[in-house]
DNA sequence: AATATATACCTTGACAGGCGAGGTATCTAC
DNA sequence: GTAGATACCTCGCCTGTCAAGGTATATATT
């Protein structure tokens, strides 16, 4: 874990819905393929992938529901909203425009730009 | 301001240190510096400003003295200290690492890469 | 039979950063 | 005399994160 989730913060849950766009997931499938697409660099805590799921549900962007398991831990699935696509789509499209932005405040005095 | 604080979090910082890397300043003139530099997207709210700057002298990453305005209202400036020149060339590099991170964490399953 | 590990979910309470709202003071322009 | 710009500061709330705890099923080991 090298990412203090500082940086992360805000990004939750964009991170969660890209993981929902083309298909159905679950809590624990998710924190998983974030693990690995991240080369164990960063994982969500289990309070804060919650946490996010209840917001997401809430206003809307996605519904849950149990998984038929005839074997081993019950699962719930979420399902993204159109609301939920078009969400993530404008979170996007605001990290674009927040990584430019970023990029251009850090480098206003930053080293070697006197 | 287009640009929720939940993305900039995380960054506020770094932000301030990259304004004083290269000369002393003081907290309204980075502020309007900022502005100025996202075209006026963004802002640091006062209670933020000056919030970080207590965490970062209190860490040792700035030090702060009165200026002699002979006229107008007074400034406190702020001078980075060689501590805190490398806490920010470390935040930079982090951003750098966080940038890719969350780009590819938000592509895993995003619009049209099934 | 007991223990450990992996899967899978959930909640509570504390903490830290950001912010709204309030305050103080100086100077300029109308 | 009062409005606006400059310039600083603080209190208390809100929200997202996290450590720590809990529940339950299945498999492998001892």
């Amino acid at each position: 874990m090298s990412i203090t989730s500082d940086l992360i913060r805000g990004h939750t849950e964009t991170i969660i819905m890209a993981n929902l766009y083309n298909k159905d997931s679950y809590g624990y499938e998710i924190n998983k393929a974030i693990q690995e697409a991240s080369d164990g660099q960063y994982e969500l805590k289990e309070a804060t992938l919650y946490g996010a799921f209840r917001r997401l549900e809430d206003n809307g962007y996605i519904v849950s529901y149990w998984g038929d398991q005839t074997t081993g831990a019950r699962r719930r699935y979420y399902h993204i909203t159109d609301q939920g696509k078009i969400y993530f789509e404008t979170s996007c499209k605001e990290w674009e425009n927040a990584k430019k932005l970023i990029d251009k405040l850090i480098g206003i005095g930053g080293k070697g730009n006197e």
